[in-house]
DNA sequence: CGGCTGATCGTG
DNA sequence: ACGATCAGCCGA
């Protein structure tokens, strides 16, 4: 299989918009137990560090939750929500400005991924759901994404820019009108910030 | 397809 | 107590 170039540094050191908005059309690398499994980036939305209402990093809480928003750009921050599901950021700008892109869908990027996924998903799922279902809601949210792809909390505040089983790669183009953008979900509690157009997708 | 609701637990 | 959610159930 040809090999994708890796993110650098770089490009996640920039703003939480650019970099939300850079990242459609990636790709996501993650090592499972089932081995790799890829996953092609087609909706983010951006957290915009301590004055955004909706980002957790409101008001500089800086906590031991929220302390990878706050690392070096390309660091992740998975958390639980609800209870019993994970969502995946991954941390903007540079160390002590809290800004992080959530990912909130992926497409397989190949074959052996979407099988990968499919799997995953069925075990995550704990039989409640057939695999037709499953297939129709792949990785189409944040917390299905973090099931298809095996994330979870022990893949919290790590370095994507070195780590050799956590990462994200070059993907397919993405042109400027091919990116839509709408309001961010589940956040209606913040109040102006509820109405930023911050979520991206193709 | 759209709206409503219970599940479930770490965090502050 | 409270969620950056999901799946099941209902009605259209």
């Amino acid at each position: 299989m040809e090999e994708r170039q890796r993110l650098s540094g770089e490009f996640f050191a920039r703003d939480g918009i650019t970099v939300a908005r850079e990242l459609l059309g990636k790709i996501l690398v993650h090592e499972t137990k089932l081995g790799i499994v890829r996953g092609v980036i087609t909706e983010t939305e951006s957290y915009m560090g301590e004055e955004d209402k909706g980002a957790h990093t409101y008001g500089g809480r800086r906590t031991q939750r929220t302390e990878p928003m706050y690392h070096q750009g390309g660091t992740s921050y998975v958390y639980l929500i609800y209870g019993m599901y994970s969502c995946m950021n991954i941390a903007a700008m540079t160390e002590g400005i809290p800004q992080a892109v959530l990912l909130r869908k992926v497409e397989p990027a190949d074959e052996q991924s979407r099988e990968r996924m499919e799997r995953l998903r069925l075990e995550g799922a704990k039989g409640r759901q057939n695999i037709s279902t499953i297939r129709k809601h792949l990785a189409d949210g944040p917390g299905k994404l973090c099931i298809a792809m095996g994330i979870t909390r022990k893949d919290n505040d790590i370095d994507m820019v070195e780590s050799p089983s956590f990462y994200v790669t070059e993907g397919m183009e993405v042109l400027e009108e091919q990116i839509k953008a709408g309001k961010r979900i589940g956040i209606d509690y913040a109040e102006e910030a509820a109405d930023y157009l911050w979520r991206f997708y193709l």
